[in-house]
DNA sequence: GTGTGTGAACTGATTCACAGCA
DNA sequence: TGCTGTGAATCAGTTCACACAC
């Protein structure tokens, strides 16, 4: 009985956890909808997505009985109701923030607009960039902001500034409305807490990767002329 | 007593999750170094980290007692003690796969170089890049990886290539000996498990901003029509 | 007095085993 | 019989309160 939940808690509260693994879950779907395969077993998607089985049909299970027991998962249909539950069939609207090598990787990027996010602008500081086409994109001045997020209905916002104007420009962007911020700036922000704020770091990354690089270096037990 | 821990047990095994807020921590510390501030107490930093301070403590705790009691802590010497236990001490050379938009604003981001992070080698598929320059470096030809990998004595790859190429290339890198890997690319990638891999991912923080703003859109009790 | 360091309590996430249904 | 869905058990991560050092 797929759809069917207790009147008044429909779907509600799914763990943060389990958030972030729904969406990797919807990219392997999406590669098995690209391979024509129509249905999938708990145990295949899990290892098409890197997690193990019981994990995968726990976090699907926060969602509604969408499988068949003894069968699986229709591909088609357990792709639309992640998509559903996610909230990536409604309108999301993304002005990116600085029009440098980054911003217009991302304003460049498929992957964005093949997932429900339309770009619907791209800012930048810099006089000699405004005004420039980046793909179907024409670089508005970052001195229009509030306009042209406002002609343009944005409802999310892609920081990709130097760390230095980050926070001011954050600050526009809540002031304007926009709730829903995804941050490349190498820099911790301040919001209000009812604006939903994320970050991607890649040198928090490195430095994640070079700690457990350094761990497997020294078998165990480590010098302790390391300290100091 | 700074710097002493049991012997055969310096430092070890600090959980993932405090790893992760470590560099947070570190960055704060260098935008205080910056600023000329000498020394910090946990509620400073915390505010400065955007964490609470009995967690900045905690995460503090596992590298050991390096404040001082009534006082706080002293900022360019637990700077130091972070990036001993990080590994950031030791040589990180760092190969970039793919020099399109993205590659290109990795190479160019300072954000690594100042934090022990060389970028030694830029690779690209397209015969029209190799040979370029970007930066101070060369784009070298994907065709040359492992030779080049092993001349420049690379120890971590960034990946920032299309998806469908994504895991010939690390396969590749995994088998010229690179163990720890930073994919941007939007596919799961398999790796053996000696292998630290880890992701970066726009479009999945996207969906996950989309399941918040969706949730706080619709105020708490949703339609059951949203099922199906 | 002041602010760190840490065990103890709690909360959330993951694993497991198996009941339930095709 | 096969594979999903889920409570119960385990494990990890966070919060708290307070002992302790300066």
């Amino acid at each position: 009985m797929p759809g069917l939940h207790p009147v008044g808690d429909p779907v509600r509260h799914i763990p943060p956890a389990s958030v972030a693994r729904l969406t990797i879950y919807l990219r392997a779907l999406n590669t098995l909808l690209g391979e024509g395969i129509e249905r999938v077993s708990s145990e295949e998607l899990a290892d098409a997505a890197g997690v193990n089985s019981p994990m995968l049909r726990k976090d699907l299970s926060y969602l509604g009985s969408y499988g068949t027991r003894g069968v699986g998962y229709d591909v088609q249909y357990l792709n639309r109701q992640i998509s559903i539950a996610l909230g990536l069939t409604l309108d999301w609207r993304v002005a990116i923030i600085g029009a440098g090598n980054l911003g217009r990787a991302l304003a460049g990027y498929s992957g964005f607009v093949s997932r429900g996010f339309e770009i619907v602008a791209l800012f930048d500081a810099d006089q000699l960039v405004v005004g420039a086409e980046v793909g179907y994109l024409r670089v508005s001045a970052v001195d229009d902001l509030e306009t042209v997020l406002e002609r343009t209905r944005t409802n999310m916002a892609v920081l990709s500034v130097p760390g230095s104007v980050a926070q001011e420009l954050c600050d526009r962007l809540v002031a304007a409305g926009i709730s829903s911020i995804l941050s490349f700036a190498p820099v911790v922000l301040q919001v209000p807490s009812h604006v939903q704020l994320r970050k991607v770091d890649m040198s928090t990354e490195l430095q994640i990767l070079a700690y457990h690089a350094q761990r497997a270096q020294e078998p165990d037990l480590g010098p302790i002329s390391r300290a100091q």
